[in-house]
DNA sequence: GGGAATGTTTACCACTTGGTAAGTAAATCG
DNA sequence: CGATTTACTTACCAAGTGGTAAACATTCCC
């Protein structure tokens, strides 16, 4: 009862501890990503993990707790992400060009980050309006990025916020299109990729933008 | 046991029969393309059309023969869009922009179609198989199109069925993002994505198209 | 060493799930 | 009319769900 604040973890327990927790987090995140949360019994993630459901339930009091777990960390290495992206070289054009390579690079290589914010997205609710907040960072950021651009004549004008949504579902949009791939039992390169969706937006560019009527 | 076929249907019972199954998969359709497969229960379903589980049971032998019959109607309503689409006015570029738009008027007006795509791109296995298959006409006619647009050089020549995998993706993009602008709050209009879009368009193309290297 | 946290398992529970069996009201047909 | 098929409902079940309680093993601290 006397509140003795437990001494710091030194290394061994806490550490240990930490390291199961991180592991089944990362399982948890891929798994609720690519199948989806109700498709993901505890008792799945547990045998995936090795380990029984009732471990899961010791470092979380229920699986709604784990998601929310799940969401601070897919927010957390989202943020990094793009953090990573935003942080290019570079002026104008060729910088945007960069980040949105960058962006297109992480729909590639963790296709289940961006599943799994569209999976919350759906669920609704706490979760989402939790990973809005979360993002804040980096949307304020981004904001701040397309306001100078448009200051400096690079972006066409419009509102920041609809265009960071519009950006925001395109990065969603890739990771749909690597999973498409996918499924058509074509695996994605980032070459083949970047590529292609070149040729989609000069496509598309012409469809939309080019004729204004 | 003489197996005497039952007389046409002339209008009464096997009318109601079939007016039943098309309001289940209706629902069905809505509620597995906004909320997923796995998280939507018979009963969940039953309740929506105020009805019993066994009366849906006993239509469709179970729950995922009833998920090949909802897939059957998306792939089918998603033909006649498509179709729709396809047979719009005008030649080259105005063409695709009337395309593009119809599209994207799809996305907005039906997104539990296009997230019922998704939904079942993640379920795999046959399923997916069944849907490529289901398009095969659109994938051919869209195909066609793609070529005669290279040829007549309205659009720049690469693979047809690769440029077709990104659109397809492009409009489920667009169904995200009206999930995304739901999610956040915003009642998505037509004006408004397509506005939108353009902005974005003609961002991503100056980044990934104009600055080639 | 002994005792107390800590991390995990076994055993269990209430509830929901997809699915079956049997019964029933109404339409159809001889 | 009576028999049968059709379109359902009520009653039920086995399996799986998230979650709890208690036992057990290990590490830590004195």
């Amino acid at each position: 009862m006397a509140a003795v604040i437990t001494s710091p973890p030194k290394g061994s327990r806490a550490a240990r501890t930490r390291a199961t927790e991180d592991r089944i987090l990362s399982v948890a995140l891929e798994s609720f990503g690519t199948k989806g949360f109700d498709s993901v019994s505890l008792d799945d993630l547990a045998a995936d993990l090795g380990i029984t459901k009732q471990a899961i339930l010791y470092h979380w009091s229920s699986k709604r707790v784990l998601l929310d777990a799940v969401i601070d960390r897919a927010a957390l290495e989202l943020i990094i992400e793009f953090d990573g992206a935003l942080s290019e070289e570079g002026s104008g054009w060729s910088r945007v060009e960069s980040i949105v390579r960058r962006i297109f690079r992480v729909a590639m290589r963790r296709p289940e980050l961006l599943g799994f914010i569209r999976e919350i997205s759906r669920i609704g609710g706490d979760a989402s309006l939790r990973v809005t907040a979360d993002l804040e960072p980096f949307v304020s950021r981004a904001t701040t990025y397309f306001e100078r651009e448009m200051d400096e004549g690079r972006i066409r004008r419009c509102d920041p916020g609809l265009l960071l949504v519009s950006a925001y579902s395109t990065v969603l949009g890739a990771a749909t299109e690597v999973e498409v791939l996918r499924a058509v039992g074509i695996e994605p390169t980032l070459r083949s990729t970047v590529v292609r969706r070149r040729e989609l937006l000069a496509f598309l560019h012409a469809a939309m933008v080019a004729p204004q009527g």
